[in-house]
DNA sequence: CGATTATTTCGTAATACTACGAACATTTCG
DNA sequence: CGAAATGTTCGTAGTATTACGAAATAATCG
């Protein structure tokens, strides 16, 4: 758990279907896929290396396979931010934030919001 | 240009050594990276996929190559986090702020300094 | 100039990932 | 039941990536 092996592409898409769904059925992944969607077999193959790296698991429920992720979302979006953030902006969320702040990706009025939400959170 | 091939990890690990070197010869790259390094010609191998998926542009400089960036790191920061918010935020910077603020990577005084830089550099 | 040393390129194993067909299993329904 | 339809697994071909040695190339120096 300490540290996952990256994802590819296709894995990656694949497990946020499985987010999405809180876990299912590759059949219902493929569902949720955009088109063009891959043939069943590769998701399956996908589905299995996601097993390998230890991201899903299944879990026989009748005849078929349910899977599950090992790792939330949440988890996840936070590891790839924390890695992204040491590699590109000096450990800084702040230089972070400041860049597309200047590359207008954020408004200073949003930014206002957030700091509201923060303050408001404190008093409890 | 439209868009660029994914990049694997050591891939990443060798643009980011250009992009600090801002370009320079693969033994240079090699001693920037930090410890275990690969070998040489692995790094080489690496740096010939760079070429071919056009994020390097190798240049003969007297006897021996010299490698450019394509792509500026800021570019590729840009698209990565574009790609990054829109899969997992819905494409909203204010939400991925509000998440990394709710796990508090950045202060409500931070912000404010962002906010006092934004509305500074509107007046011009 | 050679001989020695350092550096680079080329080709190719080893491994991992993508893609898929064929075989297998399960359910449906006449 | 048995035929047809549906869904799953297994093995493997094709491709990309990682890793590296051997050969080629270039630089150094007695």
């Amino acid at each position: 758990m300490t540290d996952m092996e990256r994802l590819t592409q296709p894995e990656e898409e694949a497990m946020r279907a499985f987010w999405q769904l809180e876990g299912g059925f590759i059949k219902d992944v493929l569902e949720l896929l955009p088109e063009p969607r891959p043939p069943y077999t590769t998701l399956a193959s996908t589905v299995r290396n996601l097993e390998r790296k230890g991201y899903l698991q299944g879990e026989k429920l009748g005849n078929t396979f349910r899977f599950t992720p090992l790792i939330a979302a949440e988890e996840y979006r936070k590891r790839f931010m924390s890695t992204f953030v040491g590699d590109y902006f000096r450990n800084s969320y702040k230089e972070l934030v400041s860049f597309f702040a200047k590359d207008q990706k954020i408004s200073a009025e949003e930014l206002k919001e957030i700091v509201r939400m923060i303050e408001k959170g404190q008093e409890e």
